[in-house]
DNA sequence: CCGGTCTACTGGTCAGACCAGTAGACTGTG
DNA sequence: CACAGTCTACTGGTCTGACCAGTAGACCGG
């Protein structure tokens, strides 16, 4: 008795639904390379035989494969619905899903933004080639050129630049979480920022910082570039934190 | 007609099908907090009603929240479908699906992970109270007394230990990120360091990295504590990852 | 060679049916 | 009164069969 109560726990059972199982065969295939991108599954009426299921089933299948960017359906395609490429674009929906659903504050975003741009930045100046500065070069100049059409503007070209930074590091996943917490941070603190009495001056000493982070990234001084981009991120974020909350902030700033 | 070119560049039209709508709609409440976790949606036959739509259109719209994790429908329950807790289920899989596809390599997981976990102990280091210390302590001791049970069971104690950390950041996206790619590379890499000839050599050198970051973390000092934690996270997995993309390892090794 | 028509398919949607499973009301019993 | 069993009115899972709009490719007339 003392065996079944320490040991011989069972799992709850739950019943394996068809869709489930037609989803785990495709997908299996497309992993092994079995089935290549570009390639085609054959049409819905010929997987309903050969999975022997009703085609609700095998349509309920194909919408959680094509839900996860697996494979694409178009109707009037006689070649049938087509594996798609691989891409990150369901990794990044879940990831702004979680964002934007999870409660987080804006302590939380600013620092993990911290964390992440830094970090991206200290691998950029260590990695970045002469082809890829000089991208981050026309972003900066984007923004400079953008300080007279306004805000929205000014903030996109600022996005545009952080993704240049980011995709310099060659690494798939800062480019997707830096996205992600971009995008999610700026919803949520633009208006205040937009119709702030002297947005101008914001911009301007934004671009400065800019200017500054992209001078340590020239010079290859990997910590140098990762000090001022957090701490830009703080100097322009922080009043928007509140008071008791902003000390978390600050271990990132040596 | 140079306008044309240059400007009136049109968007290729992509139909909106009907169970789009119906997950845009749903989606849009649960992320609204219009419908809390634990709450349920209508029937399938009263949503049916409600969209105007057939059941089939609800259903496949169904299948789609329930594969990204917002609902699930259990046969017989008369409350309808439920709307689930948040979860960073559907992240890890997607991350997961990107990793055996092999477009996200070794080298960007370990590169990632070096950076959340060695931001991760920095902040641990500066913020934690001592409760949270003591629960590293204890989670410590816990991957010392597993060093007889064999690789999986010191493996699970590893993972808890760096959980604890992460929990000691307050933030809860690094405590997501960081278990997500920890089991990620974890799982694509377990079976190669399970059946190394000495694995109880790498379970000893392990266990002493884990005590000196520790160590760091008890002293306050966030920079060690960063530092260490990349150091050995380098060292653990360097040798896994492929010699031409190493480099891209070191430039958070100062 | 080329623009239009035709045809045989595709996927998207709907309606209606059946089944197994569930929760909660109902029942008869002690 | 308490409680085990039954009943009932639902639920979601699946299948069938139908219709429509859209597409690709064959076919055709110029």
């Amino acid at each position: 008795m003392a065996n079944l109560d320490q040991q011989l726990r069972f799992a709850p059972v739950s019943p394996v639904r068809a869709y489930e199982r037609v989803v785990e065969q495709i997908e299996a295939a497309v992993l092994d390379g079995r089935l290549g991108p570009g390639e085609h599954l054959p049409s819905e009426r010929e997987l309903m035989v050969q999975f022997d299921v009703g085609r609700s089933t095998i349509r309920e299948a194909l919408r959680v494969l094509q839900s996860n960017g697996l494979v694409r359906s178009r109707p009037g395609d006689p070649r049938g619905p087509q594996v798609q490429p691989m891409s990150s674009g369901a990794l990044e929906k879940s990831m702004t899903m979680l964002a934007r659903a999870s409660a987080l504050s804006l302590a939380e975003l600013v620092q993990f933004r911290m964390l992440i741009e830094g970090s991206a930045n200290q691998l950029a100046a260590c990695l970045r080639t002469p082809e890829q500065l000089a991208e981050m070069e026309a972003a900066l100049e984007e923004m400079r050129a953008a300080l007279d059409e306004g805000f929205a503007e000014f903030s996109r070209a600022d996005l545009a630049f952080h993704e240049t930074v980011a995709k310099a590091t060659g690494n798939t996943l800062i480019q997707i979480c830096g996205a992600v917490v971009r995008d999610v941070v700026v919803s949520l603190i633009e208006d205040k920022i937009a119709h702030a009495p002297d947005s101008r001056a914001l911009m301007l000493t934004s671009l400065q910082h800019h200017a500054n982070v992209l001078d340590a990234v020239r010079d290859g001084d990997g910590e140098r570039a990762a000090r001022l981009a957090r701490q830009s991120l703080y100097d322009y974020y922080a009043e928007y934190v509140p008071e008791e909350q902003r000390a978390a902030l600050h271990p990132l700033l040596y």
